[in-house]
DNA sequence: TGGCATGATGCAATCGATCCCAATCCTGCG
DNA sequence: CGCAGGATTGGGATCGATTGCATCATGCCA
């Protein structure tokens, strides 16, 4: 058995004199230096590996004024307490920590206050992160772009909005919107109700291409069939109900999330109404479930892995000085049972 | 408009030159020490406000020696390359960072390869966190068990196991199992499909219940219907038509996890046996869309923020001195539609 | 009026590394 | 034999904070 070494944070200076030499030595033997000479490099790096020793981070990254974690902050809403569940936000999370982990890059996962989100500054003020990653839906333009003027390294996974002084990657989410309903439209669907919140710049968006696929068609969609829910697939059984009380009649719905067109899927079947047979039912994002779920869901796929890569790669293009463009990567459409009769 | 403070990484000494007083007032200003004057200790926080600093953590950590951030670690299999999308580590790593939160913490999330688990050590010996999280399946008792003696503290998500060293917080696989089968059983199935990989602790624990249930009810199981299948949902479709193939009649399926069975009851569709008409299902895990998935699925719950809550106080009270005993979470048999006739 | 307790502040060492600037040794050449 | 110059190595300042101890002014009491 190997020596427990216990209490021994075992550092520099201890193998400096257990080999004989300075901690200056040391520091360039184990960094491969070829100012120390090679038999003293080997000596020393033997040393470290049978001392277990592994170099202090904190201490080294306060000397070389760099660091190499990045934030991927979540920003929670404060009313809801909502907590970290959409497989969409978790899916991205994953697909960010591949791609850093993949550069080397250590992740800091925070969250915080979605009213207080100048407050995501703080973690990167505090040198605890050399950029920031911002997931997540938000209605705080003018904040993220004071910490932009403010100097603070960020990209967003997001929408594009106009005067933005920030970069983000996001799905094409007008093209999202209007495939999806062009589809549904294609498959004799005339009444499509949408559910999602246009107070959200990807909702709206998704929403303006919804409205595009109609116009494309020579339609004009009824406007009470544009439901706004929140991402809450609870909330999507009351809308559905008050809009059979109401006597409103639809023949699909084009929900802006795989969770919430299953909730409605579910709904639906509830009223005693099949998917896709009485009525079709689009989704967005592909999740993995989309293609397990019975029926089978129609959806638009965002490429998960891909965003992660590309939101990476901007911070790092970022912190490198230059100014990259914000990414929109393109969404695809894909067909499955839940929208063909 | 602020000051766009751009490239100024305001500090003590700047803050102590513009107060007219020593860093080391500074210092004791901040933490709000009753050595300084009420006024001076006034003045330098107004100032400290007004030009918008935050304090380096990196430094303070140095000089502190102490440390508040958990690395959260997610082994993961080499040679399948696997990605982190399991929606049920994913919710867990949502609790984690939730958990977390709360109490102050911040979360570092790496993923490390699950052959080289002793890497995981690294994050602490570099200082880069106080603790360690480990989440995930895992063959590697040993080196956690090495781990242990060498003094790395750190908890498991996982199954307890003989001769541990270490603690762990974990769902009761034995009852879970137990229970899912019971009920199966219950239902009026005889012969109950098993899928899992018995290599993993915890599906070994499932498989255990499996039987027990079976000996309960005076039943002995086919050896046969025992199917060890990773958690890839990909290599359930082989799995059952090896099954229709060797002519190995069943009339239930009990998967390790619900994407499993979700996989199952997609396959088993595929070749025209309904459920729960022709087949019963039970999963485990109760992600978010076993509820709405269709049929709901019937399916063991794990208390996922439980576990989250649970696993953080077990490694801070372990940082504390104190040993906590491994924890086993009660697990409860949820049922729904998709194990009912 | 001198002595001393008390309150407020500053100096300088320290945390664990890095790296500039010597200092030392060795070798070869004039 | 002396010295230039290369190869190694060590000393000590530094990164941005914290804190024990010294210092200093003040006020109170004898």
């Amino acid at each position: 058995m190997a020596a427990p070494a216990r209490n021994a944070p075992v550092q520099m200076a201890d193998i400096a004199r257990l080999a004989g030499v300075s901690v200056s030595t040391v520091s360039r033997a184990l960094s491969d230096s070829l100012l120390v000479n090679a038999e003293t490099r080997a000596r020393v790096a033997e040393l470290a590996r049978s001392l277990n020793y592994s170099i202090n981070i904190g201490a080294q990254n306060l000397r070389l004024k760099h660091n190499n974690t990045v934030a991927v902050i979540v920003p929670y809403e404060a009313d809801t307490r909502q907590h970290l569940s959409d497989p969409f936000f978790l899916s991205l999370i994953g697909s960010l920590a591949d791609a850093l982990t993949e550069r080397g890059h250590d992740m800091l996962l925070t969250r915080v206050d979605a009213g207080r989100l100048d407050q995501a500054a703080q973690v990167f003020h505090t040198g605890r992160a050399m950029g920031i990653v911002l997931v997540g839906q938000w209605h705080h333009h003018d904040q993220l772009n004071q910490m932009a003027v403010r100097g603070v390294p960020f990209v967003v996974w997001g929408a594009q909005l106009p005067q933005q002084l920030y970069a983000t990657v996001g799905g094409d989410n007008l093209a999202g919107g209007r495939l999806a309903t062009a589809h549904l439209l294609a498959q004799g669907a005339r009444r499509i109700v949408f559910l999602g919140d246009p107070e959200l710049p990807e909702a709206a968006l998704r929403l303006q291409g919804y409205l595009q696929a109609h116009a494309e068609a020579g339609l004009k969609p009824d406007p009470r069939l544009q439901r706004p829910v929140p991402f809450v697939p609870e909330r999507v059984v009351p809308e559905l109900d008050a809009l059979q009380r109401q006597q409103i009649g639809f023949d699909a719905v084009f929900a802006v999330s795989d969770l919430l067109a299953m909730a409605a899927i579910s709904a639906l079947r509830q009223q005693g109404r099949g998917v896709p047979e009485d009525v079709l039912v689009a989704g967005y994002d592909d999740i993995t479930l989309a293609e397990h779920f019975i029926p089978a869901l129609t959806t638009v796929s965002q490429p998960i892995s891909e965003a992660g890569r590309m939101l990476v790669e901007l911070l790092l293009a970022q912190l490198a000085g230059e100014r990259l463009a914000s990414r929109l990567l393109t969404t695809a459409l894909v067909v499955r049972k839940s929208s063909q009769r």
